[in-house]
RNA sequence: GCCCCCGUCAUCCAGCGGCCUAGGAUCCCGGCCUUUCAAGCCGGCAACGCGGGUUCGAAUCCCGUCGGGGGCACCA
């Protein structure tokens, strides 16, 4: 093992202006392997494709990196000794890295165009050939490579691959993995426009960069080889290093095996991929599929983490309860399964509704304002009352909600001037029975009521209960409907107490007419 | 078509040759509690894809088979 003695991860995501839940998991994991390590976290922005936004783009994606609370040591915005961390801005490096591929041999130019290599491929579709680049081009003379400029064509540059031989790796959740090289045809490494592809960018910021763990997606499985022939091109030589020194960027780090030999490929870990209920891979057919988006619907992130972590990951199968500490203490990617993750919502929001029930009222208050806020229910930031409001709403609330937004529909009642009636609550517990009675007669106990407090509410409510020979059921129904609109509340008593008395007798007297209509 | 990966309750995870008449969680179904809704507590349903081996003994190892997924881009 020639690795440092503390991790260097990387989180290294293509901008899209969001992060989906798999890209989170696998940022986590990463992240969790640098800080279990006590090492040093990355974020590399992979702007290769020309097509892409790319400061503006990575916004949202680090916003919600924020909102989980997986910070990076080194980044875009924060800078490091190993940038820059946006490979748009690392250009001159991938320029001279290719060159030097050509000039040693390793890479070609091809000339075929992109309609071209179509053609081939559905060709080779039709015939039942493997669909990859033939080699067409792969032993050009000078001559003819002028000719195909001379006719206007822009090359690409394309590696050679072995042609026999298999390329063999110790993935880390996967065990030993091989591909035969006949398998792997010459993949481009720079595009007829010069800039650099994924499989030439990546594998050289990752020894650049001096990675030494890549958690990444299974998807990335069979492009493993490719990215290894990339590292074993760049080491030859001091490939890379020369290439640095000629970019001007920073030397990689160095490991403590100092000026030993030998390959420093990172070692991999490929997390099984994440699926929806129908065993497909999550998309977003299946719902929300972004970070935001679960933090609109108030999924608090520790749970999020906590979950996260689970879609692939096990302590012993047993405990599933993690708070972020403890997931940095117990993490290991060698405890990741094989099999495909089930982005389980129903287990999310159990977890989330057990996290709630954790949260004191003046923590949960805390986390519902922003929440309540964006429903305007409450000002943003709250003011004093609606502070205190909510902060009695909260032990009302805790037992009631799984997630933070559905505190809305069972509180708006209490923020806004009218009622807004439900006409099934107003049908089932208004129009029918003794409801006028139970109306009057709560209002006349209410009104009187020397404190406004819950237990005096529920002694006065009991008490109207037993004067009218019913029982509870058939009281506060009644009265519930009528100040809240719906048959549906936090307990009654207690959440009477938080609204003014004048606004519940006045509610209490105007719903007084929605008994005696007529059906 | 070729290559790679995967296969335990409805679902995810545990299991790494005997501790398994297979454990935990989510979902679902009962019951208790109850002012609605929840929460809580108690109980229940339910799985080793299939076929061969190896072994005294297999969910665990091997082979095959079937099934699912990923990849084979001037996308990452």
């Amino acid at each position: 093992m020639v690795h440092t003695d503390t991790p260097r991860v990387r989180f290294a995501p293509a901008p899209s202006g969001w992060l989906h839940v798999g890209g989170a998991r696998t940022a986590l994991f990463n992240w969790l392997t640098a800080r279990h390590g006590g090492g040093t976290f990355v974020l590399r922005i992979e702007d290769t494709d020309a097509d892409r936004v790319t400061s503006e783009s990575a916004r949202g994606l680090m916003a919600a990196l924020r909102f989980l609370g997986l910070d990076w040591d080194e980044g875009p915005d924060t800078g490091g000794p190993h940038g820059p961390y946006r490979q748009s801005e690392r250009r001159p490096l991938y320029a001279a890295v290719a060159d030097a591929l050509r000039e040693a041999g390793h890479a070609y130019e091809a000339f075929e165009t992109p309609e071209e290599l179509e053609a081939e491929r559905r060709l080779a579709r039709q015939t039942g050939l493997p669909p990859g680049y033939r080699g067409g081009h792969r032993d050009l003379t000078e001559e003819e490579r002028a000719a195909f400029r001379a006719r206007g064509r822009a090359p690409v540059l394309r590696l050679r691959t072995p042609d026999e031989g298999v390329a063999s790796f110790d993935d880390v959740v996967r065990g030993r993995v091989e591909f035969a090289w006949a398998d792997v045809s010459d993949f481009v490494i720079q595009r007829a426009d010069g800039s650099p592809t994924y499989l030439l960018a990546n594998p050289v910021d990752d020894l650049a960069m001096g990675i030494d763990t890549i958690a990444r997606g299974e998807d990335l499985l069979s492009a493993t080889p490719r990215q290894l022939l990339v590292h074993e091109l760049l080491e030859a030589d001091c490939l890379l290093d020369r290439a640095l020194d000629h970019a001007g960027l920073p030397p990689r780090p160095s490991g403590p095996a100092g000026g030993s030999a030998g390959l420093r490929s990172p070692r991999f870990a490929h997390l099984p991929l994440l699926v929806g209920e129908d065993r497909r891979p999550l998309s977003k057919r299946h719902g929300s599929v972004a970070v935001d988006e679960f933090r609109r619907q108030g999924f608090l992130p520790e749970v999020l983490v906590n979950f996260l972590a689970l879609c692939g990951w096990s302590h012993d199968g047993v405990r599933e309860r993690f708070t972020v500490d403890e997931l940095v203490a117990l993490f290991s990617l060698d405890r990741v399964g094989r099999n495909p993750a089930y982005f389980d919502t129903d287990k999310l929001r159990a977890l989330n509704g057990d996290r709630i029930r954790q949260l004191s009222d003046a923590e949960l208050a805390e986390r519902l304002a922003p929440c309540l806020a964006e429903a305007d229910l409450v000002d943003s930031p709250p003011g004093a009352a609606q502070r205190r409001l909510v902060e009695g709403l909260a032990p009302l609330l805790r037992e009631r909600i799984q997630t933070l937004a559905e505190a809305v529909p069972l509180v708006a009642w209490l923020f806004r001037e009218t009622v807004e009636y439900d006409g099934r609550a107003v049908a089932r517990h208004l129009r029918k029975g003794p409801a006028a009675q139970v109306l009057r007669a709560s209002r006349e106990a209410l009104g009187e009521l020397g404190e406004w407090t819950g237990p005096a509410i529920l002694a006065a409510l009991d008490g109207v209960a037993e004067g009218l020979g019913l029982g509870r059921g058939k009281t506060f129904q009644p009265v519930r409907v009528a100040v809240t609109g719906t048959a549906v509340s936090p307990p009654l008593p207690e959440t009477l107490a938080l609204l003014d008395r004048a606004t519940v007798l006045a509610r209490l007297r105007d719903a007084e007419r929605l008994t005696a209509a007529p059906a």
